[in-house]
RNA sequence: GCGGGAGUGCCGGAGCGGUCAAACGGGAUGGACUCAAAAUCCAUUAGCUUAGUGCUUACAGAGGUUCGAAUCCUCUCUCCCGCACCA
C-alpha cells in the first residue's frame, strides 16, 4: 500500500523533479494556460475538455498568461509515437494516442516579410504555387510588427471581438480575419502575397502562421471565399471523375460506363435513383464526354437530365457532395450554374463547392508542373533548402506537459526564488518540502497565505529567498506508483533498482478509457525518462504491456447509473437477496468484459436459478467412475474456461460452465477428480460458493487454493459429441412428428419404437429417451429378428439417423 | 469535419468463410407436476410445408469476391466513443 498524500511519497516526486531539472526536462516559461475559476489552478491541455474544465463540466477555462512550470514530454514524441504499435492494447487507445501525438511531416517555408524571415509549417508543400495569402493568428506573440499603421484599428477591432467571444461559440464560429497591412514574399515565385490575421489559424502549434492556399485546403477556401481573395489551381487531379445519374441515361447504357473507368455508386436517391461516379483515367477523358454527349437525355422537359452541353472539357465537373476543381472565381460561378441548369435543386443534390485537397498532378507550378504530388513535395523542398528559404521538418500536436497547479493538495514544486541568484533548486538533503498545514483555504492559491513556509534561506548564497507555491499536477504521483509498488517502504531510494527490473513491466494493466490521453501518456513518458536516467534497466521503455478497457455497468433502465436517477445498484442490497457470488456470475455472464453492459433484475434471477440447481445437485452426486462421455466434456471444458479466461471473455466461460453442469446432472456417478475440477472451475465466478462445495465434497483445504484443473486432450473425444447431437436430432426429429400426428390426424401416441444401426446402440439409452419424451421409447438394433416393426420402417436408419415408428 | 468502434431473432448477447434459421441467458406461448400458484421439468418461439422433409425469406441497406457470406471487399445509412480549425 502506498499514499501519495504522503511525504514518504511524494518526497520522491520531488526527487525526480531534481533530476529532470539537472537533465533539462523541465522549464519554466512564460505561457498561456488554461485556468479554471473553479478549481482556482491551471489546467494540463489534457484536462480540458471542450473548452470545459475536466472535473467542473458547467465551467468555462480561461485563457491567462502565468509563468508555470513545464515538463518537456514532447523530447519523447517521437518514441511514445512509435512504440505504440508495440504494445498490447485496444486499438483505440493506441489510435487515441497517435493522434494526441499527431506526428506530420513536412517542411517549414521561410516567407520575408519586410526583410525579416518569417517560418510558416506545411504538409504541403506541393502547393506553394498556390499560396495567395498568408494568416497569422490572432493570439500571435509578435503579431503587431506585422500590422501597419493604417489597419491598426481595424485589427484591434476584430481582436476584441475575438476576446468578447465565449469558447463555445467560437467552435461555430465561420472563419473570418482582418487584413494586417503587411506583405509575405513567396520564396518560391517571389511574388507578395497579403498577411491576414485570422481567428482559425492555433497559435502553439507550428510557428502560428500559415501559408494559404485556397484551391487546396477547405479552411483557406472558405476564407477566400468569404474576402474575395483570388484562388490559384496547382494541383489537378490524375483522374478526372465524372457522376452520372441514373436517371439521366438510359438503362441499357448505364453498364457501359465501366468501359471507360471504375464505377463506384455513391449515392442512392429516391428520385433520381443512383449516382454512379465514374473515375477516368485523363487520356481517356475524351471519349466519356463523346458518349455522355451521345447518349445523355438532351430535353429539359425530362425535369432532371444532364445536358450534354454542360459539360466542357476542363476537369470541372459536377459532383453531388463531392469536389471540385476551381480555376478562378468565374469557375465557381460557372459550376454553380452548371448545377442549377441541371435543373437538380441544390438541396436534393447536397450541391457544396469544395476545394481539392487530393494529391494529384502539378499545374501552373512553373518547373514542377505535371509531377505527382509526393515528387513535388520532395523537389520543392530542395529547392527551398538550396535557396536556405526552408527545410523538411516534423511537427507534433503534443504539448510539453504543463504541471504546476495553484493548489493544496499536490507535491510542492522543490524550487526557490532567490532575488540575487534567481529560480534555485532545492538541494537534495532538504526533501521533502512538506506542505504546511497551517494554511487557509478560500481564495487563491492556499500556500501563499503561510508566510513562515513561504519564507526561505536560499541554498546558493544564504540570502533571503521564498519558496516555490506551485504544487504538482496528481498525474506526476500516478506516473510512476506501480514502480513504487515494487519496493514501497524504500527509505533511501524511491525503488530499488533491482526489485524494480524484476517484476517491471506490469503484464496486464486494467481501467478506463478515460486515461487514454493523460494518465497513460505521462506514465509511458515517466517510464523512459527514468530509464534513460538510469532508475530503470535501459530496455525497460514501457511500462504496461497489456491494457485492458473494461466498460461500464449500466442501471435496469440502460442508464449510466447515477444518484439522481435512481438506477444504482448497490452490491450490499443485492447481496442479501440474491447472494453476491449470484451477482458476480450474473456479471461475468452479461457481455464480454470491455463492453459497457446492463443490470437487469431478471438476468439475475436467471444467474440464480443456475446457482441453486449447482448447490442442490453437486452434494448429492455419487462419487465413483466417471463415464467416458462425460470424461471428454469435463476435459474439453477445463480447456475452453481455461482458455476464455485467459483472454478475457468471462461470459464464454460461464456458458461453457453451465453446459458441463447440465451434462453434470444427467451423470449417474462421476470421479471425485472430475467433480473437484467442476467445483475449481466454478470457483473463479462464485468463490464462496465454490468454497462451500468444495467443503461438501470433502476437497482437501480451500479450493481457492488448490490447483487449477488441468486437461487430458486424449480424453475428449469429438466423437462423442457427435453422438450427442445425433440423439438431440433424434427428440427433436420424434417431437416433430408427434406434433405433425397430433394435428393431422387428432390422435395421441403412446409407444416409441427406434431402429438403430448396430453400433450405434449405446448412444440411445431408451430409458433417457422415454424420460425425455414422456414416453415410452423402445430401442431395437435393426437387424435384430424379434423387433417390433408393424411398417417396415426399421430400413429407413441410417448412420447417425435411427428410423422412428410410432403408434 | 477527422479518427476509432458498432449495427444479429421479442430483448440482452455469441458467432466472424461451409457443420447457421444462428450458441447461451432472459421473455413469451403450450404441456407435465399441483386443489391452485411459485419453483422445477419438457417442448415451441421467421413463414409455408412434411411422419423425422423440403422450400422461401433472413444477420442495417445496396453492390461485389467466392462453388459457398451474418462472416471477406466497396459504397450508403444509422448509432456510440474520441479529437476538435494542428495547416
Amino acid at each position: 500500500m502506498l499514499k501519495t498524500s504522503d511525504p514518504d511519497y511524494y518526497k520522491w516526486n520531488q526527487y525526480f523533479f531534481l533530476k529532470f531539472f539537472e537533465k533539462g526536462l523541465v522549464y519554466r516559461k512564460k505561457a498561456s494556460v488554461n485556468w479554471c475559476n473553479k478549481c482556482d489552478t491551471v489546467l494540463a491541455n489534457e484536462q480540458v475538455h471542450n473548452g470545459m474544465c475536466w472535473r467542473h463540466t458547467d465551467t468555462e477555462v480561461e485563457i491567462k498568461q502565468l509563468e508555470q512550470w513545464f515538463i518537456k514530454t514532447t523530447n519523447y514524441a517521437d518514441e511514445l509515437l512509435s512504440d505504440v504499435d508495440k504494445l498490447d492494447w485496444p486499438e483505440r487507445i493506441k489510435t487515441m494516442q497517435k493522434n494526441w501525438i499527431g506526428k506530420s511531416f513536412g517542411a517549414e517555408i521561410d516567407f520575408v516579410i519586410n526583410g525579416k524571415k518569417w517560418p510558416v509549417f506545411t504538409t504541403r508543400p506541393d502547393t506553394i504555387f498556390g499560396v495567395t495569402f498568408v494568416v497569422v493568428s490572432s493570439q500571435h506573440p509578435k503579431l503587431m510588427e506585422l500590422v501597419t499603421k493604417e489597419q491598426k484599428k481595424e485589427v484591434d477591432k476584430f481582436l476584441q471581438k475575438i476576446k468578447s467571444t465565449k469558447q463555445e461559440d467560437m467552435d461555430k464560429l465561420d472563419k473570418e480575419g482582418v487584413f494586417t497591412g503587411s506583405y509575405a514574399v513567396n520564396p518560391m515565385t517571389n511574388e507578395k502575397v497579403p498577411i491576414w490575421v485570422g481567428n482559425f489559424v492555433v497559435a502553439d502549434y507550428g510557428s502560428g502562421m500559415v501559408m494559404a492556399v485556397p484551391a487546396h485546403d477547405q479552411r483557406d477556401f472558405e476564407f477566400a471565399k468569404k474576402y474575395k481573395i483570388p484562388m490559384r489551381v496547382v494541383i489537378k487531379p490524375e483522374k478526372a471523375e465524372y457522376t452520372i445519374i441514373e436517371k439521366s441515361l438510359p438503362k441499357d447504357k448505364i453498364s457501359k460506363l465501366k468501359d471507360f473507368g471504375e464505377v463506384v455508386i455513391i449515392k442512392e436517391d429516391k428520385n433520381w435513383g443512383k449516382f454512379y461516379m465514374v473515375s477516368v483515367n485523363l487520356n481517356n477523358e475524351n471519349k466519356i464526354i463523346d458518349f455522355l454527349e451521345k447518349n445523355l437525355l438532351k430535353s429539359s422537359d425530362d425535369g432532371g437530365a444532364w445536358y450534354a452541353d454542360s459539360f466542357n472539357t476542363s476537369n470541372v465537373v459536377v459532383f453531388p457532395n463531392k469536389t471540385f476543381i476551381l480555376k478562378n472565381d468565374n469557375d465557381i460561378q460557372d459550376s454553380i450554374k452548371h448545377g442549377l441548369k441541371l435543373g437538380i435543386p441544390k438541396n436534393q443534390l447536397e450541391f457544396e463547392l469544395k476545394a481539392f485537397t487530393d494529391y494529384g498532378l502539378l499545374v501552373n507550378s512553373q518547373g514542377f508542373d505535371g509531377l505527382g504530388s509526393d515528387e513535388a513535395k520532395e523537389h520543392i523542398v530542395k529547392a527551398l533548402e538550396f535557396k536556405k528559404l526552408g527545410r523538411k521538418t516534423v511537427q507534433y500536436k503534443l504539448r510539453d506537459w504543463l504541471i504546476s497547479r495553484q493548489r493544496y493538495w499536490g507535491t510542492p514544486i522543490p524550487m526557490i526564488y532567490c532575488d540575487k541568484c534567481g529560480i534555485v533548486p532545492v538541494a537534495e538533503k532538504d526533501l521533502p518540502i512538506k506542505l504546511p498545514e497551517n494554511v487557509r483555504f478560500g481564495q487563491g492559491n492556499p500556500l501563499l497565505g503561510n508566510k513562515e513556509w513561504l519564507s526561505v534561506k536560499c541554498p546558493k548564497c544564504n540570502g533571503k529567498a521564498r519558496r516555490e507555491t506551485d504544487t504538482m499536477d496528481t498525474f506526476f504521483d500516478s506516473s510512476w506508483y506501480f514502480l513504487r509498488y515494487c519496493d514501497n517502504k524504500n527509505s533511501k531510494l524511491p525503488f530499488d533498482k533491482k526489485k524494480v527490473d524484476y517484476w517491471m513491466s506490469v503484464n496486464q494493466y486494467i481501467g478506463g478509457a478515460e486515461h487514454a490521453v493523460m494518465h497513460l501518456i505521462y506514465a509511458r513518458f515517466f517510464t523512459k525518462a527514468l530509464s534513460d536516467l538510469g532508475f530503470l534497466r535501459r530496455d525497460l521503455r514501457e511500462p504496461f504491456t497489456r491494457l485492458f478497457n473494461q466498460g461500464m455497468l449500466h442501471g435496469n433502465d440502460g442508464a449510466v447509473m447515477s444518484k439522481s436517477r435512481g438506477n444504482v445498484v448497490i452490491p450490499e442490497e443485492v447481496s442479501k437477496d440474491y447472494g453476491i457470488d449470484t451477482a458476480r456470475l450474473f456479471l461475468m455472464s452479461i457481455a464480454s468484459p470491455d463492453k459497457d453492459t446492463q443490470w437487469s433484475a431478471e438476468g439475475v434471477d436467471g444467474s440464480l436459478r443456475f446457482v441453486r440447481r449447482v448447490m442442490d445437485v453437486i452434494p448429492r452426486i455419487k462419487i465413483a467412475k466417471s463415464s467416458k462421455v462425460f470424461e471428454s466434456k469435463i476435459n474439453k471444458a477445463i480447456k475452453d474456461v481455461s482458455e476464455d479466461i485467459e483472454i478475457m471473455r468471462y461470459n464464454l466461460a460461464v456458458i461453457k460452465l453451465r453446459k458441463l453442469f447440465e451434462a453434470l446432472e444427467n451423470e449417474k456417478e462421476v470421479s471425485k477428480k472430475d467433480l473437484e475440477s467442476f467445483v475449481k472451475l466454478l470457483s473463479p465466478f462464485c468463490p464462496h460458493l465454490a468454497e462451500e462445495l468444495w467443503e461438501k465434497i470433502k476437497g482437501k483445504g480451500f479450493v481457492s487454493l488448490a490447483e487449477w484443473p488441468e486437461y487430458d486432450e486424449k480424453k475428449i473425444d469429438l466423437r462423442l459429441e457427435k453422438a450427442e447431437q445425433d440423439f438431440e436430432k433424434t427428440i427433436s426429429d420424434i417431437n416433430n412428428i408427434l406434433k405433425i400426428i397430433s394435428e393431422r390426424q387428432g390422435k395421441d401416441v403412446k409407444d416409441i419404437y427406434l431402429y438403430v444401426i448396430p453400433t450405434e446402440l449405446d448412444n440411445y439409452n431408451s430409458e433417457l429417451l422415454s424420460k425425455r419424451l414422456g414416453k415410452s421409447v423402445k430401442v431395437f438394433k435393426v437387424n435384430d429378428p424379434k423387433k417390433y416393426d408393424p411398417e417396415s420402417k426399421a430400413g429407413k436408419a441410417k448412420p447417425g439417423k435411427p428410423a422412428i415408428y410410432v403408434e
